[in-house]
This record gives structure tokens, C-alpha cells and sequence, in this order.
DNA sequence: CGTCCTAGGTGTACGCCGTACACCATCCTA
DNA sequence: TAGGATGGTGTACGGCGTACACCTAGGACG
């Protein structure tokens, strides 16, 4: 975790953390079958670290702080929404992650069913990340702007839109949006349909 | 694409592309600055392909429908949502997509800001993909529900999901989920609220 | 005390990957 | 007829994951 925390999960190789442990590659093999088995252990971790104490109160807030949790946790470690994108087995804290969460909604008051659709509504979001299309976090604040001018002509929508967002965060923290915001905004969203889902049972 | 299609993402290789051409590896760095640029154009010409001709009607069907219309072109090859996730920067194709998408929201009534928030909302699932946190279809289907028993104790609401789902997936195809439905779902779900919050400004 | 097992580190090697660099053949244009 | 573009070739480097055979220190047990 900490070699990729600092080299991120591209400089996350078992060659890597073996000479960072001062050891040869292969040494590592007696501790962990394969890559894979490595990535799933630190995924374990970085997971596990999530509080799952329990809550009080309606399964709202409660689902809703769950969620940022793992969210402040994702973006603690940035690799961390990469690696478990890129698995394809849950791992068990992984489990005891998404069965705490059923668990909140269950005893909300949410059918087995909804549940479950609620699972695959809320995806990956259910542990505080998102994937983007793009990454609107550019190194250059002014060439954004500018790229957007461009766009005017062959993309006009996505030029105005670019030049609002654009002008709005300007005034706030250089360019780019809010992701916190963005992140609350769509979870909201989801849990406000969710309700009126279980509530119309 | 061809060999994306038949041999996945993992398989692309600059080499193996070569060779399936019957040419040495560095012939392609003639035509491509490195492999990157490859998969961009792959992807360009992938998400060019989804129909944007004009569609009449509400925002609502009609933003569902080029959604539905992008996940089928997703479906088709299914390399392309892992090949777009990996990318930092959009292609042009990209770019008209999200351009038309917008075009639909503004016209049906969307202020700027909140289609700025409805396509962070959207997320990948605009381009017709969600990612799962796992693949919840695994090769054997009775192996599944033997681990959803096996999880009883440790996981209750976990297993009681699991199980209800492997109940009720079982009479009609086999283990799973309908990936199209849960889809579906999650999209109109999204859609009502956004619906809700644009009519309520 | 001597034996043997085991946990864990070592060295070498294979086959893959992306790609830098120098070279060459063809063909079109001036 | 000369010269530049276009595009294929050969070699090489540094990285990756990992198979396989080997060695060493320490503890268990007769």
C-alpha cells in the first residue's frame, strides 16, 4: 500500500516492491501465489480500513455516511478505486463492505428485490468512487477555457457548457468541477429515488 | 477492432497486431506515435459509430433511447468501456457523443448547470456502460448458490441476497443477473430525477 | 546431540511487452 | 533523372510476471 500510494498502481510491480523490501523478486513469491493475489491482499486492506460501526437512525443518513466513508478512504488512497475496478472477485472485506450497506437497507425497511436493484443502481458508488469519462482536472486552467472557445463551432453544447463550469469555478479554486460536490450531488439523487421507490411498496 | 474483438483488450498488443498483419511491429509506428494513439483511434471509430441522428419527441425517451443505442454499440465490443475507462483524455468521437447528449438535455429544458450536474450524474453509464464491483456471473451456477450458503453465517444479508437472486434468475437463464434490466433500471431511476429537478425550477 | 523439515531468500532464465534508432525499398513529383 | 516522401525491416534496450532449481538458518523431535 504504501509503495503505491507514493508510485501509484502503474509503479506498483512485484520487481518494484521487492527491491523497495530490499529483496529479489522472487522472494515475494513464498509470501503470495501471483500478482493478482497481491493486488486482492491490498484491496483486502484498504477496504477493511473502512468503519463499519454501526449506525443509528433512518437507513438514509445512515447509508448516506457509509458511503462517504468509503469515499474519504477511496481518496486516501487514490489507487485504490483502480485496483478494485480492475478485479474480478470481491475479496472479503469487500463482502463485509457491500453486506453492511444491505444490511442498512434492509432493515430500512427495502424488500430482498430492491435491494438488489439498489445494489446495481448504486455500482461502484456504493464505495465512494465514480468513473468519469475524462479527467476535467487539466493541468492548465486557461488552455481549458480555451479548448472550449474552440469547440464552439463543432461541439456547441459542450462549449457552453465547458465555458459556464469554466467561469463558475474560476471564482472558486482555479478550474475544474467539484467533485465532492458532484459526488454528493448524484448520490442524493439515487437515494431520493431509491425512497420513493421503497416508500411506494 | 477485429483483433480487440476476438482476442479482448489484454490481447491487443502492438506486436500480436503486427504480426495479425503480417508486418514487423515497428511498421506500425509509421502510422500510430505509440499505442496509446492506437487505442484512441479505436475508440474514436467505436463510439463513432453510435447512431446521433436527430430524434424527436420528449428528453426523456429521447435521451433514453441514444443511451440505449450506446450500449448496444457497447455490448457489441465489449473491449470498449475497459479501452474509454482507461483513457484521461476524450476522443473527438467522445466529444460529439457528449455534445449530442447535451444538445437533447438543453433542448428539453435543462439550464446549463443542471445538465453540468446530470452528466456527472450519468457518469460512464451515458456511453451505456456501468461498472460492477464484481462479476456476478460466475461459470458454474450451482457453485453460487453453495457460496451464498456457505456466507449464511458470516454475511447474512449478503447470502439472503444472493440467494433470493439465484431463486429467482434460476427459471430463466441459468445464474445472474439481467444485466439489460438492472441497466435499465438505474437509467430510469437517474431519469426521474433529473426530470423531477429540471420541472421543479 | 544429531537429524530432518520447513520457511524464506537467491540466481538464472523465458517469453512477453512498448518502442528508440538506423537502415532500406518503392514510387511520385519537379 | 534526382530527390524526397512513404512505409516496411532488423536490432536492441529496459521493463514486466514468474517457472524452476538451489541454498541457508532455525526449530521440532528422536
Amino acid at each position: 500500500m504504501a509503495l503505491a500510494d507514493e508510485a501509484g498502481l502503474d509503479g506498483l510491480s512485484m520487481r518494484r516492491l521487492a527491491t523497495e523490501l530490499g529483496v529479489v523478486p522472487m522472494a515475494l513469491y513464498k509470501h503470495v501465489a501471483n500478482k493478482d493475489e497481491l493486488l486482492d491482499g491490498i484491496i483486502d486492506t484498504v477496504v477493511g480500513e473502512i468503519d463499519l460501526g454501526p449506525v443509528e437512525g433512518d437507513w438514509r443518513p445512515a447509508v448516506r455516511a457509509r458511503i462517504l466513508t468509503a469515499r474519504a478512504q477511496m481518496l486516501r488512497h487514490p489507487w485504490a478505486s483502480g485496483a478494485i475496478e480492475s478485479r474480478r472477485n470481491p475479496t472479503p472485506a469487500v463482502l463485509a463492505y457491500m453486506n453492511s450497506v444491505i444490511g442498512l437497507l434492509r432493515t430500512g425497511g427495502f424488500t430482498v428485490d430492491l435491494v438488489h436493484h439498489a445494489i446495481h443502481t448504486l455500482g461502484s458508488r456504493i464505495l465512494g468512487f465514480s468513473q468519469e469519462l475524462f479527467d476535467d482536472t487539466p493541468a492548465d486552467p486557461g488552455a481549458q477555457e480555451a479548448a472550449a472557445h474552440a469547440m464552439k463551432d463543432t461541439f456547441p453544447w459542450l462549449a457552453e457548457m465547458a465555458l459556464q463550469v469554466a467561469h463558475d469555478e474560476k471564482s472558486i479554486v482555479g478550474s475544474g468541477c467539484d467533485d465532492q460536490f458532484e459526488f454528493e450531488f448524484a448520490l442524493d439523487l439515487l437515494l431520493d429515488g431509491l425512497e420513493r421507490l421503497r416508500s411506494a411498496v
